[in-house]
This record gives C-alpha cells, structure tokens and sequence, in this order.
DNA sequence: ATGCTTGCAAAACGTTTGCACAGGG
DNA sequence: CCCTGTGCAAACGTTTTGCAAGCAT
C-alpha cells in the first residue's frame, strides 16, 4: 500500500531534497533522511505527531524537535505542503509533483475530499490581477457535509 | 475612527445577538454584551487576545475564559466570521451584513486585501455539485506580494 | 576539528476546563 | 429561587527552545 506511484518519483524525491539541502548549506543528516522516509510512506495527509508515531512504530529514534524542525525544510524544498484544516494541527500533505488540488472537509465526518484547481487557479489570477497583487499561491478550502452523509442524515448542514 | 457606518449597523447587531441568544435560551449577560462591544469596535480581523487587550485598556472586568466562551456563539449568531490566517491564533471578523468576501495575504507587509466572493462561491457550488457535496462555507485565501510590495521589492515573490 | 544538528526536557503558546461563586430570568 | 454564566487558575496539546553531547563535512 506505499510507494505504488513507483521508486522512480520517491527517488527524484530523495534526491531533491539532498540538492535542497546542499543548496542552503544544510547537513544531510541521518534524522532528516528518516523523516523524509516517514513522510513518503504516510503520503496522505498527516500531522507531525503521525511522523513521529510512524517513526516510533519502526524503532526509528529521532526525537520529537527534530521532526517538528525537518518538517519546513521539507516545506521549503517543496516536497510537502502545509495543508490547515483546524487550528490545533498543522496538517501537511505531499506536494511534490502532484498536480495542484483543494480540499473539501466534511464537518460531520471529517472526510477530506480532493478536487483539481485549474478553474481555482485561473479565477485566482484574475482576482489578483485586479489588485495588482502578485499570486504566489492560494489556499481554498469548502466546507459542508459529503455525499454519504449527506445522505444518513438528510437533515444536516441546513444551517446558516 | 469607530462605527463610522453608523450607530445603525450596530444598534442591529445588537439586537440580532439578543435575538439570538433568547432563541438559544442562553442568557444576555454583562459579559457577554462587553465582549461584543469590543469587537464592534475591533471590527478588522482580530483574535482572541486582542478582545481582552481592548477589554483591560477599558478596566472591563471580563475574564479570558468567557471571551473565549463569547466568540463562538457571536458566529454562530452571523456576527463574526472566523478567517485563519495562520496557524497559531484563530482570527475573527465582522461579518454581520458585510458582503461575503475572501483575502489576499501579502506575506512580505502583511496586508490583508479583501475581495468579494461572488465568483468564488459560484465555483464552490459547482465544485460540490460535481461531487454530490453539500456547502455549508468555504475559504479561500490567495498568498502572494501586494502591489506596493511588489514596486518596492521587485525581485520579491518569485520564488516556487 | 569545527560548528551545525540532535534529543531530551522544559518552556511557551493559545485555548479549554473544573470549580466555587455570582447573577440573570 | 434555580440554573446558567462567570472568573480564576490550573490543565491541555501542540509546537518551540535551551542546552550538552553527537556527528557530518
């Protein structure tokens, strides 16, 4: 159930963040390897609590604070994206590669559904290019109640 | 600087609130009309702590706790707007009778461009028809450099 | 060798909660 | 009067930080 996509994608992966790092004139340490694996098997989106489960599972020992330090390197490199679904978490997803998209968060079931921004995208520019502001990136998120439960509980989400 | 638009506007939302919280059966304490007397007068995006702030520079003895007891149920009365910025405050608006609109963040100034949403919301419902979900709300935000940034630092927000 | 990086524990942060008391309906 | 709301402080969970020791270059 990990890495279907192929080793050819995690490796290119590997190997820009290796570049990343030496760009910055940051060690390549055996810690921010390990949290790099643990976030290419997780894939989905996770929480820097999920990495440092994961990691423990597998006997990995890196320390809390090392995760929650690699985990905007990794950002920075452009392999993950921070995703922000609540407050409490930061939420992160892999970026790398994968065709841009948003998310719509069911409130009754938490369920994350993904959709393609191309139209997102295109209406991002012309907003922006209204207000002479220059667009690095965009966050969209709808919220409501997803098909099945929408259909369990006919009634909800009517509010507002 | 305050309640420019009027004494209209507010003496409204006053009255919505009371509306609202007789309907809930919940009571229209002190402290809860205090606390939406200081977000009238915020009014821009705010948080929590900035609430209590405006609240002690008054010497209106209201507590932390109920502040943050207080804020929920201005949102759900369609007073406030919760917008999130970042991810370590939740930030807050008046929304009452505004015009629904998203933001532009400039991540070198930090200005906030609002924009309405009119298209916006037209492509949500698009987006959630197509996959059978039900909105209940959205957010969306456009990251970038504004304009006066932009003139200032041409290099800037080139990056990714 | 040097100095960035680590891991631990403790701090920090915004937010929530438990509780005895106050106050609204 | 009863029951909800209050305020304080302490609890909470995530994230950050200070520091001595470890390790990559």
């Amino acid at each position: 159930m990990r890495n279907e996509n192929g080793g050819d994608r995690t490796e290119r992966i590997r190997r820009v963040f290796q570049e990343y790092l030496r760009g910055r004139n940051v060690k390549c340490t055996d810690a921010r390897r390990k949290v790099l694996e643990a976030v290419l098997d997780l894939r989905e989106h996770f929480e820097a609590e999920q990495v440092l489960y994961f990691l423990r599972e597998r006997s990995e020992r890196v320390g809390k604070a090392t995760v929650y330090r690699t985990l905007p390197l990794l950002v920075e490199a452009g392999i993950l994206r921070e995703v922000r679904f609540d407050v409490k978490h930061t939420h992160y997803e892999l970026a790398f590669g994968e065709a841009p998209h948003d998310h719509m968060v069911c409130g009754r079931c938490g369920r994350i559904i993904e959709f393609g921004s191309n139209e997102v995208t295109k209406l991002r520019s012309k907003i922006a290019r209204q207000h002479g502001f220059r667009v690095t990136g965009h966050r969209f998120q709808i919220t409501g109640v997803c098909k099945d439960c929408a259909a369990a509980f006919p009634a909800a989400g009517q509010q507002r």
